[in-house]
DNA sequence: AAGGCTATGTTGACAGTGTCAAGATAAAAC
DNA sequence: GTTTTATCTTGACACTGTCAACATAGCCTT
């Protein structure tokens, strides 16, 4: 980590930049990145991330990327808590996504935003591990749908949509700022639960 | 609307901002708008909209505004169609929701976005009218529980945030280029109609 | 080992952007 | 008719992303 020697040639300056990035990304925010600050953080011109990323763009992907990786891991470890009921299972993930994106609301801006999805701008290595991130939320639903705590007459595609959109809709409201008052994110949760399920309680419940 | 003479004083700058805003909006993005290119619009020089305009901001605020008033007309005309059930009512609320996002991408970006939102940015003037758009969604969905189409064991304030929150979600999701495909959408509305009414279904099914 | 190729860095430049400060103009108020 | 006030103007500044042209140094081949 330490800048030894101020050598002509940086070293690993990609690896540099998105450690700047992801620094920079999380104290002030993805609006302020720019790439001649990162440049500058990792002592180098402000042309040189150009030989690393082909955009501003393609930095920001990566960054991305990183975050979806990441995220996948977090679900499937929640995912795969062999003893805990599915139910529960279920209710920690719905949790664990808000509470993800209030936690890191920068990083879920990112991964999520507009800026790097539009207009095709998304590169082939963020697809390749946004993709499957998100086919593991089929592969979960499914799941779900066979244990009975999901409706089983839904297409699994679209009730993953359904059940996604329905997390990332609160995260936004919340992480956007519209709903200043994020002292009933839990309960919020639990609603949002609570409706996927209903049907199911009932049955649990008698 | 001729600018049948070039005076020193515009006379009415500040609607031929949003005009011209509103204009470039649609076609262009929100990104792309900038307030020199809006004044270039107007015919008047880069610094006479911060006569009219806090800042940038404040435009963008202003346009949204408008959007939110927009909307709350169409939600209260849908809600209010006496000839149709209750559940026609908000199956078509639905649709209307999520064909509204898609059919104005770049408006509901704006008025959803957190470019406004963040930081406590919103104007009064655009809380104003914001607050009571969100207000009629608790309506609605306390009319909704009591007709017994949402489960009646929520809140109605919870119930409406979520419920709004899987709308928001699904039009971001759609908007915001996660989803390429935009065939399905209305599947992903009926299935999340379902979803929310899945024990009152029931009950009406048999 | 010598030479050239290529990856990686550099400065210079350009067209944009939002926004402030200071001065010009016209309309409205007194 | 004079003064105040709202509105519009140019000038300037600090930023931004990105391109073009050039410099350096490590690697590859001979």
């Amino acid at each position: 980590m330490a800048n030894a020697v101020q050598s002509y040639h940086h070293g690993d300056l990609r690896s540099a930049l998105i450690e700047a990035a992801t620094a920079r990304l999380s104290e002030y925010g993805v609006d302020s990145l720019s790439l001649r600050k990162l440049a500058e953080d990792a002592g180098v011109s402000r042309t040189a991330p150009y030989h690393h990323f082909k955009d501003k763009s393609a930095l920001l992907s990566a960054i991305a990327a990183k975050g979806f990786s990441d995220w996948h891991t977090a679900a499937k470890r929640i995912f795969e808590q062999e003893n805990k009921t599915p139910q529960a299972r279920f209710r920690e993930f719905v949790h664990e996504y808000i509470g993800y994106a209030a936690d890191n609301p920068e990083m879920y801006e990112l991964m999520f935003g507009r800026t790097i999805w539009q207009n095709q701008a998304a590169t082939n290595d963020l697809k390749e591990v946004a993709f499957p991130c998100f086919q593991f939320q089929v592969t979960m639903t499914r799941y779900w749908q066979d244990k009975g705590l999901l409706p089983n007459n839904q297409d699994a595609l679209r009730l993953a949509q359904v059940t996604w959109g329905t997390l990332h809709g609160i995260a936004r409201l919340l992480i956007d700022g519209i709903y200043a008052d994020s002292s009933h994110i839990e309960e919020m949760c639990d609603c949002a639960a609570d409706l996927f399920m209903q049907k199911q309680m009932d049955a649990y419940n008698g």
